[in-house]
Formats: structure tokens, C-alpha cells, sequence
DNA sequence: GTAGGAACAACCACACTTAC
DNA sequence: GTAAGTGTGGTTGTTCCTAC
């Protein structure tokens, strides 16, 4: 076997070494673009993250797309430039028609092959340069297609066993969770901790997804707007409730809410509001996250968010912890 | 400062064929 | 057998703006 000289392996890791610090530095520059832009259009480096990996032109598509597909292209080309009546429904309509007149199976090779190049030129002209769900849910299941064959050969070749958990990495993730785990593994989780591996996966998604069990996303109706309306009211009249009971305040002189002066709210009536899910209290129409609204709104519909009487003991040191900040 | 609606962005459904 | 892909408008979710 011939064996390198010493001035062959130097070369080589001479070349090598200068690969990685051209990659070392390649990532450098790659990574200050992300993060220049990021700040230029005011978007969080983990977006614009998963734009510049994911999005643009290099998008992976792997499918190739059919004479049938070109000809409807083309066909609903032709509609738009005639003027005629697009709406939702034409798609279905062109498809219709194509399919009945069977038009498109009659070409010869050149015109197939200029329907095709017509669908790739608008396609090129108008390419996805933004990363939706629709396009990591297709990257998970390629990616997880190509993956688990190459792990169940690994368990016949060596007699291992394999798991593995994928969860969102937030609630609005239009991908599911998902996960594998091979038979004695499974029986393992069964006996030891009275789970099956998709429940623990699913359990772990909500942990990661939402912070704490139970929390269903909202998909029905303007729920920002409706929820803030439920949690301002149920606020308000909560808090008017205790005011009454506690010094019997009068529904003529109820304060307002003053979220923005809180503390002083506290200080100035001796109430708080105990359970507040989402950081410091707070306008909830400064709250933007739906989960978080549906976080709160559940908290105080289930009585674990309520406004409570401070006792002489908490209420002398609120005030002496305001005065102290109104000083500093 | 607060409340709520408008504007904007993202996603999905629709009929049909065919690549995988 | 399943889902990608063809274009548009309706629906849903988020952010911004205006009236009070």
C-alpha cells in the first residue's frame, strides 16, 4: 500500500486547514448579514434564521411538475389576460374543463416541453422567497422519510434500539409532533413509567410548546380582540366586587384599572391582583401572543388569577417599596 | 392611557391529475 | 394510496391606529 510522504500530508493539511477557516469565515459573514437584517426590518435573528437557510429560490421541491399542471398554468394565464372572472372558483373550473376536453394529452414533445418552461419562467418570476409552516412541515417529513429506513437497518444490522421525539418549537407551528420508538422500548416506557412514547412526545410538545398542560390554541373568531374585551371585564368587575367588599366602595367612585400605574393602583387601594400568567401586570392589549391571552383568560375564569386584600403587614411595605422607586 | 376596530399577513380550501 | 401542485379569495391571527 503506498504510503504518504511527509511533505504529501503537510500539503494536505495545509489545504484542509484553509477549507475550514474559509468556511469559519464564511459563517462569520453569513451570520452578520442574518443579524444586520434582522435589525434593519426589525425581525428576530431566529426568523430571519430560518429565511436565509430555508426560504428564496434554493426552496426544495420534489416534485416535477406535469404537462397536466403547465396546461392549467397557461389556461388560467389566458383567462386572467381575457379579462374574464378569476375568483376561487376558477381554478376549479379550469381544471374541469382541461380534464373533460383532454386537450393537454395531445401535444407533441416540443409543445409539452414550452408549457413546462412557460410554468417554470412565471414560477422563477414570482419564487417563494418566504419560509411558511407548509414548507418546514414538507422539510420534516422529507428529511424524517430519508431517516427512519437508515435507523430500522441499523436495529437489524447491530440489534440496538432506537427512539426519538420531535416536537414544535412553538404553538404556531403548523407541523405536528411526532415520534418512534422500537418495539422493546416501547414495552420498556409501558412498564416503567405507565406511558407510551407518542403521549410522552405529546406531553413534552405542549411543556415546550405552550409552558404548562391543557392550554388549547384558539382558532375560532377574532379571539384577540374578544378575549382582551373577556379579560378586561372580568378584571374590572373582580375588581369592583373586592372594593366593595373590603371598603365598601361605592359603584359611583370604582376606579379605573390603571394598568400602566399599577403599583400605585396597589399602594393607593391595598388590592392586587394574585395569578397574573403573563409577567408583570400589565394593559391586556399590550399582550399579543393569543396562547398568552388564552393563558390569562383561563387563569382568571378558573379563579387562579382573582384580586385579593393585602394585609396591613404586605400593604406597609408596597407602600414603602413605591415611595423608594417614586425616590430613585 | 384605554378600548376596540382596521389593516395587514399567513394559511387553507377548492377540483383534478399524476409523481412518488 | 397519498400528497404535491396549479391560483384566488375567505378565514384566522397579529399588529397598528384612532377615538374617547
Amino acid at each position: 500500500k503506498a504510503v504518504r510522504t511527509h511533505e504529501q500530508r503537510k500539503l494536505s493539511k495545509a489545504n484542509s486547514d484553509a477549507m475550514w477557516a474559509n468556511i469559519e469565515s464564511g459563517r462569520t459573514k453569513y451570520l452578520k448579514i442574518i443579524e444586520s437584517l434582522s435589525e434593519k426590518h426589525n425581525m428576530s435573528v431566529d426568523w430571519m434564521s430560518g429565511q436565509m437557510y430555508l426560504g428564496g429560490k434554493l426552496l426544495k421541491r420534489n416534485r416535477t411538475a406535469g404537462v397536466f399542471n403547465a396546461f392549467v398554468c397557461r389556461k388560467m394565464r389566458e383567462r386572467k389576460e381575457n379579462g374574464l372572472p378569476m375568483g376561487r372558483d376558477a381554478l376549479a373550473l379550469v381544471t374541469k374543463q382541461v380534464s373533460e376536453s383532454g386537450e393537454w394529452k395531445n401535444f407533441d414533445s416540443e409543445d409539452e416541453d414550452d408549457l413546462l418552461k412557460d410554468m417554470q419562467d412565471e414560477k422563477e418570476m414570482k419564487a417563494n422567497i418566504k419560509v411558511t409552516g407548509r414548507e418546514a412541515g414538507i422539510d420534516i417529513e422529507n428529511t424524517l422519510a430519508r431517516v427512519q429506513p437508515e435507523l430500522l437497518g441499523l436495529e437489524k444490522r447491530t440489534g440496538c434500539n432506537i427512539m426519538w421525539i420531535l416536537t414544535r418549537g412553538k404553538i404556531s407551528n403548523s407541523f405536528v409532533p411526532r415520534s418512534y420508538a422500537s418495539e422493546p422500548l416501547q414495552t420498556a416506557f409501558l412498564h416503567l413509567y405507565k406511558s407510551t412514547i407518542e403521549s410522552v412526545g405529546m406531553q413534552t410538545d405542549a411543556y415546550i410548546t405552550s409552558g404548562a398542560a391543557g392550554v388549547v390554541k384558539i382558532t375560532t373568531g377574532r379571539s384577540a380582540t374578544k378575549l382582551r374585551a373577556q379579560i378586561r371585564e372580568v378584571i374590572w368587575v373582580g375588581m369592583h366586587k373586592s372594593l366593595y367588599i373590603f371598603f365598601r366602595v361605592s359603584e359611583d367612585s370604582v376606579p379605573s384599572v390603571a394598568y400602566n400605574s399599577y403599583d400605585a393602583f396597589i399602594v393607593k387601594w391595598g388590592v392586587e391582583l394574585s395569578g397574573w400568567t403573563e409577567g408583570e401586570v400589565r394593559n391586556p392589549g399590550t399582550i399579543t401572543s393569543s396562547i398568552g391571552l388564552a393563558h390569562l383568560h383561563a387563569a382568571l375564569k378558573n379563579n387562579e388569577c382573582y384580586w385579593r386584600e393585602l394585609t396591613p403587614d404586605e400593604w406597609e411595605e408596597k407602600k414603602e417599596l413605591f415611595e423608594q422607586q417614586v425616590l430613585n
